[in-house]
DNA sequence: GCGATCAGCT
DNA sequence: CACAGCTGATCGC
């Protein structure tokens, strides 16, 4: 296969067009502010967030590719010196706002590329989806489909996001009087907190850079930055433990919902299917340990919510496919051959073993455009994100630096603020803030405190804490 | 000094 | 384990 063309989700050098599924860090790996390699395509929805996600970036660089209608890029083949042309189309994803599975049509063949996504059945987006598919397909076969195989064993099966997130409604109905926080990534669930504030008639906390995104996707009146106005905040999820939501507790009764589709096993495991017996064991043990009896009433009552300690919650709200939804996308695709896109995780399946039955391989399939088959030699060489292990160097013995005292007490080294400032965080009014706290309310036992429970918990900028005896001063 | 990359962690 | 992500440290330019 012909390298030199097309990346999808890859940034290195040696391709003459780029693609972007979505803008999830893990799919932005090498694509900086700087970029100048090509053109990089991606969905309207995706350019219109891409400054602030990279400030400074040549949006003439950009090319829009609307869903279901095609587009031509030529491109040159490295061997041949041959021009030609891809033809190419994007499906939503229905994984994160912006998300797209590009679909390429070139002398060769049809590719179809599914970046992360979620295939649910039930709603009428969903409906839309499968039909912009199946119109793009028109009589094409799919030569090869790159699946996101990330729950591609039966073992993974959760309800549609409209049901999971019900049960997160449910959830915070049912206690009136605590404080919710919500473990959320940079872009995505959106519509979860949606329907919370839609049900609950209530606004959501998220943190700054977060409303900044939520008013770019057209949010402008259910998320807000002031703690005072809610008691639901969603929060970065890295900066959701066990520790935060025990530490809160002291203050306030609080609990805490992460919404996710990885630690569910709901189905037995049928014939032929097994996960590596560790893979849960650990996770799930520490739920039966710490909540018993009271955890399989609550799953009684809530369907497959379950909860891990006594005041977290999780709520299987995925954002990726289930192993039915997979079934069901391979049934209307039916590829000649599939290959995954997830390889790093340890329960990694080749989707050829559930879904090989469904490849027609050994049909002659109905390709696009004969003629040109046959005139052009050029492939489109859609490199793949493989997350291959590499001979990584053994472990170095790292000497701590020592580092900066910033505000408050915190640490924060000049990378932390360099950080914080291509993320947007106003690092300056929060110095202002912090040189002025006197003025502001905040005591000097407050203060210690705070530096105290601060450095306890190691969270910075995004501490619940920090928010709610800060910002909201 | 800065960006790229790696290791560690959740 | 790791859906996606942050942080600290090192290395090369």
């Amino acid at each position: 296969m012909e390298k030199g063309l097309i990346s999808v989700d890859r940034w290195t050098e040696g391709s003459q067009v780029y693609f972007l599924t979505h803008l999830h860090l893990d799919h932005t790996q090498g694509l900086s502010s700087a970029w100048a390699r090509g053109p990089l395509f991606c969905s309207r929805l995706t350019a219109k967030l891409f400054p602030l996600k990279f400030p400074g970036l040549d949006l003439s660089l950009i090319r829009v590719l609307d869903i279901g209608s095609w587009h031509s890029i030529f491109v040159v083949s490295p061997s041949s010196g041959e021009k030609t042309f891809v033809e190419v189309s994007a499906i939503d994803a229905h994984h994160c706002p912006g998300s797209v599975m590009p679909l390429f049509r070139e002398a060769f063949g049809c590719l179809l590329y599914t970046g992360d996504f979620r295939w649910e059945a039930s709603n009428e987006r969903a409906e839309i989806g499968r039909n912009t598919l199946v119109k793009a397909l028109k009589d094409d076969v799919v030569d090869i489909l790159y699946l996101d195989n990330t729950y591609c064993n039966p073992s993974y099966a959760f309800p549609s996001r409209e049901v999971a997130a019900q049960q997160v409604v449910d959830i915070i109905a049912s206690h009136p009087d605590h404080d919710v926080i919500i473990g959320i990534d940079s872009l995505g669930k959106e519509e979860l907190l949606f329907h919370i504030s839609h049900k609950l008639n209530i606004k959501i906390w998220v943190w700054p850079e977060r409303l900044q995104t939520m008013h770019l996707l057209g949010f402008h009146d259910i998320f807000t930055t002031k703690t005072s106005l809610t008691r639901v905040r969603a929060v970065p999820r890295y900066s959701f433990s066990v520790d935060t939501l025990e530490s809160l507790n002291t203050m306030h009764p609080t609990i805490g919902i992460m919404p996710s589709g990885l630690p569910w096993v709901v189905q037995p495991l049928k014939g032929g299917g097994s996960l590596p017996g560790s893979l849960f064991s650990s996770y799930q043990s520490k739920w039966r340990a710490t909540s018993g009896t009271q955890t399989e009433k609550l799953k009684e009552a809530l369907g497959s919510v379950d909860r891990f300690h006594k005041c977290i919650y999780s709520v299987p709200y995925s954002d990726h496919s289930c192993f039915t939804e997979i079934e069901k996308f391979l049934n209307l695709v039916q590829p000649s051959n599939i290959r995954g896109i997830v390889s790093s995780s340890s329960c990694y399946v080749d989707p050829l073993y559930y879904f090989g039955h469904l490849c027609r391989a050994n049909q002659p399939p109905l390709r696009y455009n004969q003629e040109k088959r046959v005139q052009h030699k050029t492939v489109v060489a859609a490199q793949i994100k493989f997350n291959v292990e590499s001979g990584r160097s053994t472990k170095v013995d790292r000497k701590r630096r020592t580092a900066e005292v910033g505000i408050l007490g915190v640490h924060m080294s000049k990378v932390d603020a360099l950080r914080r400032a291509r993320r947007g965080a106003k690092l300056a009014e929060l110095e202002i803030l912090a040189s002025n706290v006197t003025c502001i309310g905040l005591n000097s036992e407050c203060i210690v405190w705070l530096q105290n429970t601060y450095d306890g918990i190691g969270c910075k900028e995004y501490n619940p804490f920090f928010y709610l005896l800060i910002l909201d001063v």
